[in-house]
DNA sequence: GCTAGATCGTTAGCACGGCTAACAATGTCG
DNA sequence: CGACATTGTTAGCCGTGCTAACGATCTAGC
């Protein structure tokens, strides 16, 4: 019977988690509006800036979105002058976006920003629960990628 | 300069759970696809479901949102008859929120469907994993409170 | 008892995020 | 050169979230 109490362990925590992830990225959702960023464009914009160059095609991908939607992301940061797109000298079919001198600046603050209310929060734990939720997080992306890998 | 450090650390952190939060949501949000309900609907739900009939009100602070969203999700899920709306006597004010048989039925299949993708990436984790990634869920959910409470 | 204010929920209207379907433009290969 | 594949965009839909404004109801205070 260990297995099925496997499954539960499982359920109940992927349960957790998944609350979890609603009411933090609602909790964010307030500091991001206040840089006039929402998340899926500062994720966006995080992997521009960190990842160079890039297409549309693999950013869409990058952030597990459908092309129409990634386009429609894109267009709301070269709206704002944060990113600006640019055609492939070698393959006419591919825009590449680069992230602007002024993306990177807005991107910097809005992560200071969005930080805020985490590090007071995070400032009250001890150093041992640092770094249990550390090893945390660490765990989490390792699964999300497990999922993404597995379809 | 052990502070300069912590700070670098609850940044480091922050950006990753953000981002964990939300790749592990467009993840979730497949399966939720596949039973017919959202992320916000299904843990709406969740509350009604486990916490009794509950106001609208209770339910949009529990979900960290404002009345009119949660009066939208409320009727979306009235629609699917998950769950129904009922005057209270004393207060002419209040309507609250009950959840059906087939809104027990429904969440109880949607966990089960959420889970499968998640459930077979925690069987690749051993033991001490699980237990790690349980502890930090468990701190991450504490950390959301504190950041609730103040505000 | 009645009026003034507070509270609760809804409606209206906006912006964004996500999807599918359909299309135009470009590359590639037989 | 022509058929096919790939890339990105457009159009159109629905769900989520907000603020502002409103109607209905309760509660105090006179």
């Amino acid at each position: 019977m260990t297995s099925r109490k496997r499954e539960r362990d499982a359920l109940a925590l992927a349960d957790q988690l998944h609350s979890a992830a609603i009411h933090l990225l609602r909790h964010l959702r307030k500091e991001d509006d206040a840089s006039g960023l929402s998340a899926p464009r500062l994720s966006a914009l995080s992997v521009v800036v960190f990842g160079g160059p890039v297409t549309l095609g693999q950013l869409a991908r990058a952030e597990q979105v459908k092309p129409p939607t990634m386009t429609h992301i894109v267009t709301g940061l070269e709206k704002a002058g944060l990113v600006r797109r640019e055609g492939d000298e070698r393959d006419g079919r591919l825009t590449r976006i680069h992230a602007t001198s002024k993306g990177q600046k807005v991107l910097v603050a809005g992560r200071a920003r969005r930080v805020e209310l985490l590090a007071s929060a995070v400032e009250r734990l001890g150093a041992t629960e640092l770094a249990e939720l550390g090893r945390g997080a660490q765990l989490l992306k390792e699964l999300i990628d497990s999922m993404r890998r597995a379809q």
